[in-house]
DNA sequence: CTAGATTTGTTCGTATGTATC
DNA sequence: TGATACATACGAACAAATCTA
C-alpha cells in the first residue's frame, strides 16, 4: 500500500496509471511470458481513455522490456521477459555520468568470476565445455591483424559470459555478464589500437585450458581458486596496459 | 506507384531513431545534468515529424529516467542522472521471472558487502559516523511491536545502503544497494509474521558497533574482515528462518 | 492576486502500411 | 489474392500546468 502515490500530491500522468495497474495486474495473475494483454480497444474502455494514452502506456511498457508490440491480426502487447540487452542497456543509462573505470571494473570483476565458476560446476554440459574449448581454440592462434587480436579477446570473454550464464543465480550472471560486456566495450572502442600483450594472452589461455579441466572434473573449489588467480592476473595486466595508455595520452583524460 | 526498390528495409520506428540520435546527440555533446533538451516544436521541425511522434519519444527516455519533463515557460524535457529507484525498477523487471531466491540474495551480498566496507572506510565522514550511530541506536531497544521489529530490521539495512552509497565504486554501490532493497521487500512482504529471532538482531548489533569502530579507525582489512563475519552471520540466520518458515508453509510454495 | 504567455498534455479524426488469415 | 485487424503517423484543437508581469 506505500505507494508513490504518497509522494507526489501533484497531477500523476493517466498513462502512468495504466501502466502501473497493468503490472499489478500482471503481478497478480501470475501471468507468463507469451501470454497476451487485452487489445487496445479492450484497454480504452477499462481505462476510460483514448487510443493515444493506451498506446503511451504500451509504448512505456515496450520501452521497459516487459512487452513486445506486434501488428496484424491476434497482433497487440504480448509479455515478455525482459531481454538481457536491455536490462544491460538500462544500466548503462544509469552509469552513464558515473563511467566506472577500468580499475573499478576489473575489481568487481574479482570479487564474482570465482563465485561465478564455482556455482557452475555442477551445472555445465558437455556441450557447455565443446562450446568452451571451440572459444578457447579461437585464441590458440598467433593474431595476425588487430580485428583477430580483438576477435582473441572476444572470444576470451564470450568463455566468461557463458560461465555466467550457467551460475544458476540470476543476479550474479546478469552482472558477470554486464561487467564482461563493459570490458568488450573498453577493448572495442577505448584501445583499438591497443599493445600486443603477448603474455597477457597467453596467460589467459592457459587460465581457460586449466578452468576447462576443473569443470570437467567438478571440482568447484578448484575452479574459483583458478578463476581467482585468473582474475588477479588480468587485473594486473590491465593496470599495466593503463599505465602505458597514460603514458601515450598525457593529458588527454576524460 | 509501389515502387519496391523505394521501400527501405529497415522497419525501425521512427520514434526510437530519435531517441537514439538524441542520445548520440546527448553523448556526442558532453551535455550535463540539468541541460535542457529542444523543445517538442524544435524536435518537430529538427526531425520532421509530428507532435506525437516527438512526444513518443520524449516519453522514451523519460521512462528510461534520462529526462524529466516539465511543463509552462522554461518547460521541457532537461537532462537528468537517471535515479537509482528508476534503474532499481527496471533491474526488477528483468529478474521478475526468475526470482532470487533468499539464498541467492545473501550469496551475493557476502561477496560484496566485505568489499564495499573496505573501500567506503577511506571516504566516510564524520557526518556518515554520525548517522551510522543513529541508525545503531535504533536498534538498541528492545522492539516491542511487530512494526518496531520491522523498523530495526530496515534501519539495519540503511546501515548497509550508506555504506555502498560511499565506497566510491558506482557499480559495486548500485549492486550494493540493490541487493539491500531486495532484502528489505523480503522483510516486509514476505515475513511480516516473523519470528523474533533476538540473537540475530543482538548479532548484527555487535558487528555493526565493531564496524563503526574499523571505520573510526580507518582499518580497511578489519572493516573488510568484520564484514565478512557479519555477512556469513546472516547468512546462518537466514538459512535458519528459512527452514522454519518451510516448516509452516509445507507444499505451500511458489 | 490576477491575467496572460508559454509549453506540455490529452483527445479526436483520419490516413496508411503491414502482417495474418 | 483480398479482407481484416492492428500499429504507426499526422494534424488540429483544446486542456492543464507553470512562470512572469
Amino acid at each position: 500500500m506505500n505507494d508513490k502515490s504518497l509522494q507526489i500530491p501533484k497531477r500523476i500522468k493517466r498513462s502512468d496509471q495504466i501502466v502501473e495497474s497493468v503490472k499489478r495486474w500482471v503481478a497478480l495473475n501470475r501471468m507468463e511470458p507469451g501470454e497476451r494483454l487485452p487489445n487496445e480497444r479492450e484497454l480504452m474502455q477499462q481505462f476510460e481513455c483514448s487510443k493515444g494514452t493506451v498506446r503511451e502506456a504500451l509504448k512505456s511498457l515496450e520501452v521497459q522490456g516487459l512487452v513486445t508490440i506486434r501488428t496484424g491480426p491476434n497482433g497487440g502487447a504480448v509479455l515478455e521477459r525482459v531481454p538481457f540487452e536491455k536490462a544491460s542497456e538500462l544500466l548503462r543509462n544509469y552509469l552513464h555520468f558515473d563511467q566506472p573505470s577500468g580499475p573499478e571494473i576489473y575489481a568487481l570483476r574479482t570479487l564474482i568470476e570465482p563465485e561465478i565458476a564455482a556455482l557452475a560446476t555442477p551445472r555445465i554440459t558437455e556441450e557447455d565445455l565443446d562450446s568452451l574449448e571451440a572459444l578457447v581454440k579461437c585464441c590458440e592462434m598467433t593474431p595476425e591483424t588487430l580485428e583477430e587480436r580483438i576477435d582473441q579477446r572476444i572470444a576470451e570473454l564470450d568463455f566468461h559470459v557463458l560461465l555466467a550464464q550457467r551460475c544458476g543465480n540470476a543476479m550474479l550472471s546478469f552482472i558477470g555478464r554486464f561487467v564482461n560486456d563493459m570490458i568488450r566495450d573498453l577493448v572495442i572502442f577505448k584501445k583499438s589500437a591497443l599493445p600486443e600483450q603477448r603474455e597477457f594472452s597467453c596467460a589467459n589461455l592457459a587460465y581457460h585450458r586449466q578452468l576447462i579441466d576443473a569443470l570437467r572434473a567438478r571440482d568447484a573449489s578448484r575452479a574459483r581458486q583458478l578463476m581467482h588467480e585468473h582474475m588477479k592476473s588480468a587485473e594486473h595486466f590491465n593496470r599495466e596496459l593503463e599505465g602505458q595508455l597514460h603514458q601515450h595520452f598525457l593529458g588527454a583524460t576524460r
